[in-house]
DNA sequence: ACGCTTTCGCTACGAGTCGTAGCGTAATGG
DNA sequence: CCATTACGCTACGACTCGTAGCGAAAGCGT
């Protein structure tokens, strides 16, 4: 993650445990603390690590708490549940469970604040948050396709725009509903807003 | 905003020159620094006011840039554009100007990560930012019934639900695109979203 | 078994920020 | 003119930061 140990080189490795166990402390201080009150040095004792350690395989915070909060997205999948509605209900609601947790709470947007300073801290974010979850926008529309819920797209630049915007359009809403306007992204919540994606505002309101 | 004066009230009055002037200070902070690097005693030098006073009207850094960045999105409008799509443009690229504003980017988001441990914090950014912002929805909702655009509503609680969603699937995907992503929301951007909102996946991409 | 190399834990350090207290002064209203 | 409140200024202990230096530990190659 931090810095690619050189396989082949000679000297004592890099502890992976403590690897592991930082980044679990860091989450658990995410919880307790917040992003403001968060202190490297807490977050030492509390791995049983000594703070000159942290800062030989980190830059600082920002990178520690991207990496901490990375391995709570890497887990979100996409079953297929049988129609494109369905697939989206399902991710709508794997994202939220992870914004449930107060770690990912604090912790992403922080870290997305500090990146509006900070170009190479929006790539590793980009890199190791987000791009990796836009695989499930391709496998979706690809299984709707092969379902005939959508039709085959033409143009391949406009299907790359596409993807990309619905990306942004489902991960910005739930992010939205859930850390401004605060309000619980539950399984009706879920439906409206699946049923506003597919439909759009100008079709009526099937109950 | 901060600490309401109880009109009446004997005494040397606070100075609202200096208010503006914190305000102003604070954002230009923001600019220069960003959150994290930010400071009350620099602000107040900025300021041309004594750090004490700061802590007297404010209760902390968060309270201050609340206020601050408040003051950038009191100027949203909707202006009739003759359409629906062409009203929820405008109002995009609006929202998108204001978010290319460095002292909004990086304020507002740190503010909105520090809300999710402090309810009131929550409260107040909700307050003074994020619910001005809707009568947005409500009027350009209204004003699109009228052209008939849109059906009328039937049940109020659908009709308000329904809001809530729109504004969270606009606010959301514009803010994403704008700072996670990190893509430009541009006309053609916007275009996309808007057809994407009123006509959703299902329908054929009318180029 | 033996160096060589790199990491580890520990301690200590100057620099900077925090939020508060205390004081004398300035600006209002009665 | 007096009570009241806000202001500017200074000083303070407590805390965090990021780095440096040290001896010890844990691997690798021969």
């Amino acid at each position: 993650m931090q810095s690619r140990t050189p396989v082949g080189r000679a000297g004592r490795p890099r502890s992976a445990a403590a690897d592991t166990a930082i980044l679990a402390a860091t989450r658990q201080a995410l919880v307790e603390l917040g992003w403001s009150k968060l202190t490297l040095g807490d977050v030492a004792t509390r791995a049983g690590v000594a703070k000159t350690t942290l800062y030989r395989r980190w830059a600082g915070k920002n990178e520690l708490v991207v990496d901490a909060v990375a391995e709570l997205f890497a887990e979100l999948e996409l079953p297929d549940r049988g129609s494109l509605a369905a697939d989206i209900e399902g991710v709508v609601l794997q994202f939220a469970a992870i914004l449930a947790l107060p770690e990912a709470r604090s912790g992403l947007m922080a870290v997305v604040a500090e990146s509006t300073r900070d170009e190479a801290l929006r790539a590793r974010i980009r890199a190791s948050i987000v791009e990796p979850q836009k695989h499930l926008v391709l496998e979706g529309r690809t299984r709707a396709q092969t379902r005939g819920e959508l039709p085959p797209e033409t143009d391949p630049d406009s299907s790359a725009r596409t993807a990309e915007l619905i990306f942004d359009v489902i991960a910005g809403a739930v992010v939205h509903r859930a850390l401004v306007s605060s309000e619980p992204v539950d399984m009706d919540w879920s439906r409206d807003f699946t049923r506003l994606l597919l439909n759009g505002l100008t079709s009526p309101p099937t109950t």
